[in-house]
DNA sequence: TTGTAGGCGTTATCAT
DNA sequence: ATGATAACGCCTACAA
């Protein structure tokens, strides 16, 4: 069923069953009552990718993730879904497992569908050509979670560095002074060797818990600081690595809920408990937080609201219209419950 | 850049140019190189859209869930989405809050944008004209998690009733017979009067537990079956009308991961203690299942496989296959962990 | 107000 | 092997 049906059924001609169909230009009311009758009748239904081809909008923007399984973009893309249907657009999601060369693919076949703007959460930040490219050549482009510096394009995301120097502050207020760092970030094998990390949204935990030492007078230990926790093994390995040196952590920060899990099974395992042995904070304020033992004290990020903003900015980009900003924090909160106690005795 | 201006500068016809560029037809190879060096060097990119238009194919499926926050879908996704990308499909998600009317706009949008398939998890077992609309007019459709019995078209989920019966009868080994269903299925305050329940996945889940109850002679307690436990207050009015009764469960099974994290919560409040108190089973093995206090005891779903094979199956109708069954089932287990204990004495 | 005709960028048909 | 030309289904000048 096509435009041409519905005008012939109507006994008028295919402009004019278009227009009455589309809604605009002038159409007699007779003959916008005969074309939108033949319509129901045939069932009619426009075809969107001819409707697409001409007027060079697809109604459709496309995302592009490394973990839509992880909660955190779940929530996200929930935020960005429901702004999206406010304003009529479709999503289509890519998944590219944190893999550079799938974004990289992603980002091209999308545009080549005609996306109408890409909102994307950038696997590296060294890898960052194609960005660049969309960004330049004039696409609706908004970051989503994590940042690029070299890339004027709008980012939108968290502003964790000081609720991280909060966190930090916390645990030095209970008298921790070995204070580690966990996260899941890929380093190939490198030890910290100072910022920025490959993902700022992982420098930007660390920026703000090296303020928070550095403020308090707590030197900065290197070996405190972890990656590449990404599985329950690997994470296990490296709390056991952690607690095996001479003078251990008292208290661990945990960068992400992933692995936050992780540790805790660590710990369940080794027979840690959190507080008495370790404290621990972790960032993100995921909803089974509130019922481990004990509750855990977090660093609360507002996700929903991130995926909503990113979705708005996009939008606001593919108006024409220029961007808030074009670096868009929200603010993050730390949330404490019962995860954070004195030194153990024993460590001190 | 379109394929005339490649031709042009190549040197040949655009249906020259097409057929180099697409890998299709006979080309020579001296003609294939000059195009393809005039691509490269005019930054060529196909527009999909227009190849959709005459090929009639979009390499796009479509995915409509009611929640893609709750892991669940978003772990289905995960498998779909992998599934997808390596035949070649991307994925236009979307999001209905479980809203029919949402569906049902959701469903037509995505035909009208001509995806080549649809991979729907229904809002409702009776709603579902649109449903059978899209699987008679021939689309390619598979049902995800739920099944429309009136609805001969593909269903992908889990077997979860025999799962179930073997969650009852663990309860009932421990000496309960006062054993409780919380689901957050809306029934519009209805309470329980019989199966089928709206949504099959509910229905199939209260099959095996009321099986359960059966073989062992313990009489089936309407009063113990309850719905609409969404959102913390709500569970946790459920929750405390349960234990109101003059004759409170000892042992509560739970839908799904999000009533389970609710009732948690509800307990902690409440100062009920698993399974000191009571005992309890959840549907759906989530991460964080097992670093609860105590571990609990699940009934795990293969969730990824279920997206994988969904996808899979949609795959095979749209190359024109018979699909492997009309109803797949992937099966369910009991993960016995420690939230079953016996029979509180005070209770008894 | 209505109709005619051309274009969007491909692929596909049919001669040559 | 290659080129001209017609679709695909819609929108949109422009003309009547």
């Amino acid at each position: 069923m096509t435009v041409a049906d519905v005008a012939r059924e109507a006994g008028v001609a295919k402009a004019t069953a278009s227009r009455a169909l589309g809604g605009y230009g002038a159409v007699s009311d007779e003959a916008r009552d005969r074309v939108l009758a033949a319509a129901e009748a045939l069932g009619y239904r426009p075809n969107e990718l001819a409707r697409s081809m001409n007027t060079g909008k697809s109604k459709t923007i496309g995302v592009v993730v490394g973990d839509i399984e992880n909660g955190y973009f779940g929530l996200a893309m929930r935020g960005i879904s429901d702004a999206a249907k406010r304003a009529g657009y479709d999503i289509i999601l890519v998944n590219t497992s944190e893999d550079v060369e799938a974004e990289i693919d992603a980002v091209r076949l999308l545009l080549d569908k005609r996306v109408d703007g890409l909102i994307v959460a950038p696997a590296s930040a060294y890898r960052t050509e194609h960005l660049r490219e969309v960004h330049q050549s004039g696409h609706p482009l908004v970051l989503l979670d994590r940042r690029i510096e070299s890339l004027p394009a709008v980012s939108v995301g968290v502003d964790i560095a000081p609720a991280a120097r909060a966190a930090t502050r916390a645990l030095v207020a209970e008298g921790h002074r070995r204070i580690a760092f966990v996260s899941a970030l890929g380093t190939d094998g490198e030890r910290y060797s100072g910022l920025p990390l490959g993902v700022s949204s992982v420098t930007d935990r660390l920026v703000g818990i090296l303020q928070g030492l550095e403020e308090t007078g707590i030197p900065i230990s290197p070996e405190l600081i972890r990656f590449e926790a990404h599985g329950a093994e690997k994470t296990h390995a490296v709390i056991a690595d952690l607690l095996a040196l001479s003078e251990p952590p008292t208290a661990i920060l945990l960068s992400d809920s992933l692995v936050a899990l992780n540790v805790l099974l660590a710990f369940r395992e080794l027979g840690i408990k959190v507080p008495r042995d370790v404290s621990v904070v972790a960032f993100d304020d995921v909803d089974w937080a509130a019922i481990t033992d004990p509750p855990m004290t977090v660093v609360s990020q507002p996700i929903y609201d991130v995926g909503v903003t990113a979705a708005e900015e996009l939008l606001r980009l593919m108006r024409g219209m220029a961007p808030d900003a074009t670096t868009l924090r929200l603010p993050a909160a730390l949330v404490e419950r019962d995860s954070i106690g004195p030194v153990a005795v024993s460590a001190q």
